[in-house]
RNA sequence: GCCGACAUAGCUCAGCGGUAGAGCAGUUGUUUCGUAAACAACAGGUCCUCGGUUCGAAUCCGAGUGUCGGCUCCA
């Protein structure tokens, strides 16, 4: 209930699919009387998506948005009688409709239909299923000139003749004027509809195809109750306050220019805390066999020839022409560190070698996906490509699965992990790419976590495990990969060790990233932790506030203690009243803020206020210290 | 890339054919203060860019760029 409209940005094919099941075959499930229930309001509060499966009560907060969806139409229909319906399915948090118009809606278009909606609803019109036989309803939307349905109908019959049943009967609803294909289920009557709100006005390529007609879809939201509408548009109106793009002004993280879209300028506190994600990612590493590596952005074209890029991925990559010959900068780092393993031959007991890489990359974006620091055209991955002999994958997996764990345990989040199989590009055997889905499969079954299975997710050269998170609002965001190749790297750059008995072997090459891209990282956990981010990854760790000018130079003593420490501290020397100074802290969300005064110079001790709002006084400069380097050590979200 | 909207001071925004505005931030001065805003003065703009309509354009029209909401894509 958390999770907003705009959610469909990051779950839109999911939320399609599921618009089509909706539409055209879910099963009917009602629960008509669960919507009464306290568990039902209970999870409701709560927010809880699950919950509210538990509570049954789904299917009928369901029924309510797609009906809202059916009045809608019926509003439009009314404004502009020869309109095409598209779908109109319900979705997270509510429902929306496509349709093809004569022009563009406009802001005053959506106010006239929601004015038509409240007349519809106060009239409450009886929802009323029909069947009839397939032809009849074939003919009927025909004769209605909505060929978008007669394509559904079509779709429908094409799929009984290939598996041999009999022709389903149409089902439609009608209510007042209005009638639709629909399987449903709908409530009673069009007064069942609660509290409503049209939101948004944009475009939907028919079926989710680029080459199909754009539809106008309408973006709705209803709920049971005027309450529950408000208190929706409330979390709203929240969750624009912890966005990552609002927040990294407010906080000076970074900033995004014209004269580079898609790659953000890095300020110093937002760098601070980029070089502090990687260092602790180093140190991991450092303790689990990795060694770091850096190889050129700028590479020529024979290799993205070699490894498949070329033909698989060069619509995304940026190209440059240089004394008649072509190079790119590279969208991935996997190909060069093959250079590096082909240095020199390799011994069966260098494996696993485990080379990371903090590489610049570049990907052509398509202009219109680019969003924030979640979506960028340059970014670093905290890559690493790990070549092993085919017997040391399950173990090496179940380890990478261990540093997932221990890296997402620092902030606080909780990995789900889908498993990607092969897409219909790719490269190389067929043979090889179910074994090594195979190998994935073992490794996850054998390291006991659930995971999902996405078909057709892999990447063009090899399957992998991707790991999702949800922020604090419970949108889902990709971010680490594990991929287990047996193509691109190992044969392609015909890769081999020598192995125990003398003979050449090829290896296997596992990729992964943990965080993934660190841009994309820090706009997850920006607005996971809404800006104030845990002691050890604050940019500012602590403020100091002299209370009057006099108490200045022992302010500056206590923070050389600090910064001694390798702790991150500012000190307050402007003639800002106290108050103000505290004001200005809370509001970059700094976790400590330290009040000197009188009183503390003399003890040489400070008051600590953090940033709920909490108090400890008399505090000694050492045991502060001590304190603040313990915190920074711990890694605690 | 596609559909739609938006672009005015560092930030948030008002102005919508007739001399460019506010609050916060900034600078300077005064103030030296005990847990979320001291007081005053000053300064700050190619109203995104280019072209058009008009006696006159921030305002109307067109194109471009960027951003936002979606769609498609997404290692």
């Amino acid at each position: 209930m958390f999770r907003l409209t705009i959610a469909a940005r990051w779950n839109g094919r999911a939320g399609y699919e599921m618009s089509k099941d909706e539409q055209v075959q879910a099963p009917q499930v009602g629960a008509p009387q669960a919507a009464e229930s306290e568990e039902f309001f209970d999870a409701v509060e709560r927010g809880s998506v699950e919950e509210l499966l538990d509570a049954g009560a789904h299917s009928d907060l369901d029924a309510m948005r797609h009906s809202a969806a059916h009045v809608m139409a019926e509003a439009v229909l009314g404004i502009f009688p020869g309109a095409q319906l598209g779908i109109g399915p319900s979705i997270d948090d509510g429902f929306y409709y496509d349709f093809l118009l004569p022009r563009p809606l406009t802001p005053d278009d959506l106010a006239a239909i929601e004015a038509a909606m409240r007349a519809s609803i106060a009239a409450d019109h009886r929802f009323v299923r029909k069947e009839v036989p397939f032809a009849d309803g074939r003919a009927f939307f025909e004769g209605r000139n909505q060929p978008f349905k007669v394509e559904i109908l079509d779709d429908l019959a094409a799929r009984a003749a290939a598996s041999g049943t009999a022709l389903p009967p149409t089902s439609t609803y009608e209510h007042g004027p209005f009638i639709d294909l629909c399987k449903g289920p709908h409530v009673a009557s069009t007064g069942k509809i609660g509290a409503f709100k049209l939101l948004a006005i944009a475009g939907a390529y028919w079926r989710g195809d680029a080459k199909r007609p754009m539809l106008q879809r309408i973006y709705g939201t209803v709920w049971p109750t005027q309450e529950e509408l408000d208190q929706y548009l409330w979390r709203r109106e929240q969750a624009k306050l912890r966005d990552h793009r609002r927040l990294g002004v407010q906080l000076d993280l970074f900033s995004f220019h014209d004269v580079s879209p898609g790659a953000a300028f890095w300020h110093p506190k937002g760098w601070t805390l980029y070089r502090t994600l990687e260092n602790a990612m180093r140190e991991l590493q450092a303790r689990r066999g990795y060694q770091e590596i850096y190889t050129p952005p700028l590479v020529h074209r024979k290799l993205w020839e070699q490894s498949g890029h070329w033909d698989l991925y060069r619509e995304h990559m940026f190209l440059i022409e240089a004394e008649d010959e072509t190079f790119s900068l590279k969208p991935m780092n996997c190909p060069e560190s093959t250079y590096i393993y082909r240095s020199r031959v390799r011994s069966y007991r260098e494996l696993p070698l485990r080379l990371s890489e903090y590489g610049k990359l570049h990907r052509n974006e398509l202009s219109g996906t680019l969003s924030g620091l979640t979506r960028v055209r340059h970014f670093v991955t905290d890559d690493a490509h790990i070549y092993v002999r085919p017997d040391q994958i399950g173990s090496e997996i179940e380890a990478l699965l261990g540093e997932v764990r221990e890296a997402y345990s620092w902030v606080g989040l909780t990995p789900s992990f889908t498993f990607g199989t092969r897409p219909d590009k790719v490269l190389g055997d067929l043979a090889l790419w179910d074994k090594a889905e195979g190998m994935i499969r073992e490794a996850l079954d054998s390291s006991g976590v659930a995971y999902r299975i996405k078909e057709k997710d892999g990447a063009f050269y090899a399957p992998k495990i991707d790991i999702q998170v949800e922020d604090a609002l419970g949108r889902e965001w990709q971010t680490a990969t594990i991929q287990v190749d047996l193509v691109m790297l190992p044969e392609r750059f015909d890769l081999y060790y020598i192995d125990e008995d003398g003979t050449q072997q090829r290896p296997v090459a596992i990729h992964r990233a943990i965080y993934g891209s660190l841009e994309r990282f820090i706009g997850v956990i920006t607005e996971h932790f809404a800006g104030a981010f845990p002691v050890w990854l604050a940019p500012v760790q602590a403020v100091l506030i002299p209370i009057a000018d006099r108490h200045l130079p022992a302010a500056e003593e206590l923070a050389g203690l600090l910064r001694g420490r390798g702790l991150r501290i500012e000190v307050d020397g402007s003639d800002n009243r106290m108050q103000n100074k505290i004001r200005l802290a809370q509001g970059q969300k700094v976790p400590y803020m330290l009040v000197l005064g009188d009183r503390e110079v003399e003890g040489r001790s400070v008051a600590i206020r953090n940033r709920a709002g909490e108090q400890e006084n008399g505090i000694g400069w050492d045991a502060f210290v001590e304190r603040l380097a313990q915190e920074t050590a711990a890694r605690k979200p």
